[in-house]
RNA sequence: GCUGCUGUAGCUCAGCUGGUAGAGCGCGUCCUUGGUAAGGACGAGGUCAUGGGUUCAAGUCCCAUCAGCAGCUCCA
């Protein structure tokens, strides 16, 4: 006997044996057609397995309004490509072909290449499968016959990830497709025309099992959609993300420069997008004055022995700048002892070294000859010890810890928060660099909190508050907080396990009493404290990782730090980094696609300007302007040979909030005509007392006047599309 | 860093199977003084990313380097 309980409560019996749709066909023969999956106990599974009859089950049938089973079925959308790829390409591998959230891709590891002028002919093939609407039929195998059978297939990275990622597995599951079979898990569609809407996306390279050492596979990305409208909805979408990019808009309105002379990653503020950044910087600032923080200022470099202390320098040693040396010898040692310590050095390069170092006057005492390598280590270190080494700072924590440890400190003067607009510097790879979201010079709005033990979980919490409301500030109201925790098994992260613990149960714990709901994720932390990340959404939906606080117990201890407490006894105090914007050039790049460069007033690095209709009312726009000025306004004046409309055009594409129109009439009744960028309907003619009043009015609010409406999280079911329609 | 694609005027892009460069916008000058998304005329701008090679001849073909883009990998 099968038990289920279907999501209304109600309980109800089958024969052993029965599937989900037997249960749907049960309840309505257009029920049973316009199910796509089953989800058994929260286990999403095929329509037409069999349910367990050993005990009662939840039973929720998924048609095309739920989000599992859009899932679902780009899986199979991905199965149905994979098979039009190999009727298409001959000796077609196949590795994986997972689902996205907005979509599906398929990694092929084949000697033709994709191109995207193959989309529309694998397009076509897709078609016709799906028009044959076949099932997909689940079958198992145990494991030796599996082998064989890949094998058999020349499915060799099937092979391999049987052998590897599945090596505990006593049966396999395939899913058979007409002439198509494929290892997976599964659960699949019942067959393949509930695919109803779908396109190819791109190709690129990727790596079997994210290896980049690994073989290169060609992956093929697509989406599919249960409904037309939602697959238009989403390409709009993805056509409005291109229309936004920061990159193409800065320039466009001359924002940011990345210039090759200058180098790769390093971005050069334009005076526009300077401003941005300085009323941003002017407004955290004050922020950061009410709530107790004082400024500081830091060197960019500081001694490479510092970051040893701190643990950056060995942990992040290959995405640096390479150190600077005093001595020209420096580089040359430190080579040398990069090879002893990895024991990569060989007699012959040994001797190298210790004839080219006289010619750069470089004198090792006490090298010895036959000794162990610890001791020639310790050699090369004591001459490394005189000399200057320093580093490109890629973090400003060492240079702030500094700071608290010039001065004695009792527990009366913790918290201690000590903020800098601090830039660093990150040898970021070449292939990760990206506008001003990814780049090797940045500025962080980076401050330390250093308190007791008994303050932390009040200071994160302020802190916490900070961040909401300096994102808030800016409309970005929409986000989630992901808990990065360290990976228990992993060596890559410092400190003792006791720290571990109670850093990250102090996170926890804040987090619960703010009821800000949170996703524990494993292995994301940093290396030396657990942290809360921000993940954003903007206005058309996508999500950046923008604010972060981050809670250490660790630098503290790599420090030596101490405060006196009331027991007048040295105790150790705790450190919190954090910042909320993250980092100014990406905060701004992210604030560029957020508003599409349409900065709100208070923001927008060119306020308001003054169009005069002809050269006879110049004295009065300057006189405009002028005043404009005077109360504290960044305006302009359009003084060209053009036309009212030719300067109304240029002002309304430079996206101008304010435009004030000025001619005959207006001078002579000392007023100006206000054109609002986002409604030129409603215009109107003022003095220019109440236009400055109200324009005052909207920057000390800091209005955000969008257009654009919010839109939904992902394209999931039919209802979500929907509201995605802007 | 890896794989693939791309690099022509300030910007966006044409430029055929090799025969020493074009458009629109922008910019400059002049005319025009115009009431709500482009008034007109003329003009200046390019070592075709850089360096090699093949060829009588290279923007075009080949190689290398640099940079950009997409994806992978990474992100304190």
């Amino acid at each position: 006997m099968v038990k289920v309980q279907l999501p209304d409560g109600s309980i109800q019996e089958y024969p052993e044996g029965s599937t989900a749709y037997d249960v749907a066909a049960k309840i309505g023969p257009r029920l049973a057609q316009a199910c796509v999956a089953a989800s058994v106990d929260g286990q999403i599974a095929d329509l037409r397995r069999p349910l367990p009859a050993d005990k009662q089950v939840k039973l929720k049938l998924l048609t095309d309004r739920d989000a599992e089973a859009l899932g679902v079925m780009r899986h199979s959308a991905a199965h149905v490509m994979a098979r039009a790829v190999m009727r298409l390409f001959p000796n077609v591998g196949l590795a994986f072909g997972p689902t996205l959230p907005n979509g599906f891709y398929y990694d092929f590891d084949m000697p033709d290449r994709i191109r995207e002028e193959d989309f529309s002919r694998i397009e076509k093939a897709m078609a016709e499968i799906v028009a044959e609407a076949e099932p997909f039929e689940r079958f198992e195998l145990p494991r030796e016959e599996a082998l064989g059978f890949c094998a058999d297939l020349n499915q060799n990275l099937k092979v391999e990830h049987l052998k590897t990622g599945l090596a505990d597995h006593a049966t396999l599951s395939f899913y058979r497709q007409g002439e198509f079979v494929d290892l997976c898990r599964g659960p699949h569609i019942p067959d393949a025309g509930k695919i109803k809407a779908f396109k190819l996306l791109s190709v690129a390279a990727s790596h079997f099992k994210g290896d980049a050492s690994g073989r290169s596979l060609q992956r093929l990305y697509g989406t599919a959609f249960f409904h037309q409208k939602d697959l238009d909805a989403y390409l709009a979408q993805v056509e409005e993300a291109k229309r936004r990019d920061h990159r193409v808009l800065g320039k466009l309105h001359n924002l940011f420069h990345i210039s090759n002379d200058v180098g790769q990653g390093l971005c050069l503020w334009l005076p526009k997008g300077a401003t941005v950044r300085g009323i941003l910087e002017e407004f955290i600032k004050v922020e950061l004055i009410k709530r107790g923080y004082q400024p500081v200022y830091t060197p960019h470099i500081g001694r490479v022995e510092m970051y040893e202390t701190s643990g950056h320098f060995p942990y992040y040693r290959d995405s640096q700048f390479s150190p600077i040396f005093g001595h020209p010898a420096g580089a040359i040692v430190d080579r040398w002892i990069t090879l002893l310590e990895s024991n990569e050095l060989t007699p012959e390069k040994e001797r190298q070294f210790q004839e080219f170092s006289p010619l750069l006057e470089a004198k090792i005492e006490n090298y010895p000859q036959g000794g162990s390598v610890a001791e020639k280590v310790q050699a090369l270190r004591a001459w490394q010890g005189h000399q200057e080494r320093y580093l490109l700072k890629p973090m400003n924590c060492p240079h702030h810890v500094q700071i608290y440890k010039s001065q004695q400190r009792s527990y009366r003067d913790l918290p201690v928060r000590l903020a800098e607009f601090g830039t660093v510097y990150r040898h970021e790879q070449s292939g990760e660099l990206n506008g001003m979201l990814r780049v090797r010079g940045l500025t962080q709005d980076d401050a330390h909190q250093f308190c007791t033990p008994e303050q932390v979980e009040d200071e994160f919490r302020q802190t916490v508050e900070l961040v909401q409301f300096v994102l808030g500030s800016l409309g970005l109201d929409d986000y989630r907080v992901q808990l990065s925790l360290r990976d228990p098994n992993s060596d890559k992260y410092v400190g003792s396990d006791e720290n571990w613990k109670r850093a990250e149960s102090a996170l926890r714990h804040v987090l619960e009493e703010m009821k800000l709901p949170f996703e524990p994720r494993q292995g994301e932390a940093a290396f030396y404290g657990p942290k809360a990340d921000f993940m954003v959404r903007d206005c058309i939906g996508r999500e950046w990782q923008l604010g972060t606080v981050q809670l250490d117990y660790n630098l503290p201890e790599r420090f030596q730090l101490e405060y006196i407490g009331a027991d007048n006894k040295a105790h150790q105090p705790v450190m919190i980094h954090r910042a909320p914007f993250g980092s100014m050039e990406r905060f701004v790049g992210v604030l560029i696609e957020h508003f599409a460069a349409a900065f709100p007033l208070w923001l927008a690095p060119e306020q308001v300007r003054i169009l005069p209709i002809s050269e006879k009312v110049n004295d009065y726009a300057a006189s405009v302007e002028q005043q404009l000025k005077a109360a504290g306004f960044r305006a302009t004046t359009d003084l060209r040979s053009a036309k009212i409309n030719g300067k109304i055009r240029d002002a309304q594409l430079e996206l101008i909030p304010y435009m004030l129109v000025i001619g005959q009439k207006e001078a002579e009744q000392g007023t100006v005509t206000v054109r609002d960028r986002l409604d030129a309907e409603h215009q109107k003619t003022v003095p220019v007392a109440q236009a400055l009043s109200e324009f005052a009015a909207e920057v000390k609010e800091r209005r955000i006047r969008q257009t654009v409406k919010p839109a939904a999280s992902s394209f999931g079911g039919g209802e979500e599309a929907a509201a995605n329609e802007y």
